[in-house]
DNA sequence: AGCTACCTTAACGTGAGGGTAGATATTCCA
DNA sequence: TGGAATATCTACCCTCACGTTAAGGTAGCT
């Protein structure tokens, strides 16, 4: 069956991506339809779309476009299988396999602030509603009785 | 004693936040240092100094300055201790507690909305593990032997 | 043909700082 | 006390990842 593809609004719609932000991420050639309509709307293939959700997955973690873009080039020249012998060999080979390893790094490293930050945040959490709760006990004549 | 007054490189290194980034604050009205020296240079309090650890805590939850500026006018308005009358009351008193239950909503909000970032992080970080996993696993001749 | 929903480019705005230059302050030490 | 070394000052422009607005074109239906 032919492909089905997608104008941009529905692809927003599928990966919680803006239009602008959709439209920016080809600006800087992180990632660009392969085709348009004759009266040029974008078209997305299915592949298409899947990258850019990827994107989105990846966003979290705070690589720049540049580095986005770098990382789809690494993932586009990986074997599809873990079957299939690797398409690259030697050197090229080697290469993929540190500029991957560097990403992998960098983002175990993010994720570790994330969770720092995460708990920054739950903690700030809590204490607000500790406040609250001073708060409301220090005023029992606003609130309802107990009874 | 007199109050020790730090200058802004020795509460960069307490806070964290960079020169730049407290002087922005200062900027957009988040935290003036309430004193300088005679010749210009800002000097900040212990409590001034808190303020702002409190405001690099904050920032993962990832509120817009005008926001924290408004959070910390609402802090500012709150009795010190459990104990103490509320230093407002009546209609005060009530919208204190509205926008404090606000701001924790929100921040609640964003713990949960932090909570997911890092589960898709981790999920994108193990994934590119795997991918490395197997691209090391496709190219033997490369690795030791396991012997 | 007209309507509506969707899409286009282009240009400017924003938030939260980063970086630099060039001038002034403060401190340390001989 | 006088430099030298270090810290800080203001003012300005830069960046990144989009948001916003304006003005207009397209797809598809009736």
């Amino acid at each position: 069956m032919a492909q089905k593809l997608m104008r941009i609004g529905e692809v927003a719609e599928w990966t919680g991506l803006s239009l602008r932000t959709i439209r920016h991420y080809e600006e800087v050639g992180v990632l660009a339809p392969s085709r348009r309509t004759a009266g040029g709307f974008r078209l997305y293939t299915e592949a298409e779309v899947r990258r850019l959700a990827l994107v989105r997955r990846m966003r979290p973690l705070g690589f720049c476009l540049e580095d986005v873009r770098e990382l789809l080039g690494v993932l586009d020249r990986l074997p599809e299988q873990s079957g299939a012998l690797p398409a690259t060999s030697g050197e090229a080979h080697e290469e993929l396999v540190a500029r991957l390893r560097k990403f992998w790094l960098e983002a175990d490293a993010r994720c570790a602030d994330l969770r720092g930050q995460l708990q920054a945040a739950e903690d700030f959490a809590r204490s607000l509603h500790v406040q609250l709760s001073r708060l409301l006990d220090a005023a029992p004549e606003e609130t309802e009785p107990t009874w």
